[in-house]
DNA sequence: GACAAATGTAGTATTATTACTACAAATATT
DNA sequence: AATATTTGTAGTAATAATACTACATTTGTC
């Protein structure tokens, strides 16, 4: 600790991409307190994302999940293309830990829930900079228990739903219209619609409100 | 500007509502950056925000619409009644100006959209601070035009519809289908789908999901 | 009481959604 | 490895929902 011109810890590079303001604000406001010195930048559209990630190289990309433009697991393919060896630490808004489960099986190294204490979002993000996976503890209970036992007696229907299908069912919750979904993922509407199908059978309902009804009952006690 | 004792701006008390911590953060750290200098205190339910404002006077209090326990407009009520002369400034993750100005109506004063710029967060804080009602562009653009055309005092849409409207407003809220409920009230479809078109205009959704929140928001039964 | 707006009702034509069916690739199971 | 499921994707045909339009009653207003 004496050189000034020696650097034991190199700066990091970090990429907070979200759409609200307060929250890159936020999150930036933390990194600044975290031992290792790092230069943060923002972006507010995964356009942007990808933008800089053609640019410069970073460590470390905090991804919300619901950033316009984005939305659904290919980002992670579309990070990793560019920048084979960066981290990324989903951040989101719901508690929904079954995002986390696909999430993380499609690349991503964190799942961090946005109303966590600041001290786990802190944690979350120097775990994720220091090359490690990082999960809150009801991921994590989650992923054991599915590891576990596979018949276990209440599953939790909306856990048996694919990648795909959580994602539009997310987008119905929303109140999108099939089509307009099946645009903003690029396929076609009846493909939407077989996900939809599914999601239905699978959930044994029939119709948006019992979609929400289950949303809401399975989901929000985590 | 020389005595030390004389504070020509006495401090202002501010709590700030949102269930998530980064926003919290990020609100607290502008607040840091204002001319006025406040104490913050943070609540993530609405109960939290009750028993603040049971305990200690607040000057402003900015809250989360869909903060857990709240979500609806009663909120408005709920906070005036202990604290008469609070500010309330709130704030959420729908652009939706519909719910701006009905909560303005409602005894808000000011409406921000998360994904405000930081400077525009700032400045509708000072604002509401200062006594003065706070709007975007948008919201104040609709507002003037509302005031135009007819200026109904604060009005629950859901009791413009008609009686039919209401009954088949019900139906649509338990996932019935349009054909469905043309059956159970003897109508055509076509008779059901033309009460759907106009349950939603008046109400300004465009599917169902939106008709629950509006019926959340609006109904009494909270 | 006259005229305007709101309400209850429905038809036609168009658009959106779903039911089936299919099939390759990825996973899981034996 | 061989076989069975699940998943991601989409086409065709059928069904449901909506946009417009229309019109006779109420209901409300000057």
């Amino acid at each position: 600790m004496g050189l000034k011109s020696i650097e034991p810890f190199p700066m990091k590079a970090i990429l907070v991409a979200d759409d609200h303001s307060i929250v890159r604000l936020g999150v930036s406001h933390i990194i600044s307190t975290l031992a290792t010195p790092s230069a943060v930048e923002e972006a507010s559209t995964f356009d942007e994302v990808i933008t800089y990630l053609e640019a410069k190289r970073f460590d470390l990309l905090i991804l919300d999940i619901n950033i316009p433009g984005g939305n659904n697991l290919q980002m992670i393919d579309a990070v990793k293309l560019r920048q084979p060896n960066i981290r990324i630490l989903m951040f989101s808004g719901y508690d929904e830990q079954l995002f986390a489960i696909n999430y993380m099986q499609a690349g991503a190294d964190g799942y961090l829930v946005k109303y966590s204490p600041e001290d786990e979002i802190r944690s979350a993000i120097s775990t994720v900079l220091n090359q490690q996976k990082y999960m809150s503890a009801g991921t994590k209970e989650q992923l054991l228990s599915m590891l576990n036992s596979q018949r276990e007696p209440v599953m939790n229907p909306l856990s048996t739903l694919s990648g795909r299908e959580v994602e539009v069912m997310y987008l119905l919750t929303k109140g999108i219209p099939v089509a307009r979904i099946a645009d903003m993922l690029n396929l076609q509407v009846t493909t939407v619609s077989t996900y939809k199908t599914r999601i239905f059978e699978k959930l044994q309902i029939s119709n948006i409100v019992e979609l929400l009804e289950k949303v809401k009952m399975y989901s929000t006690a985590n």
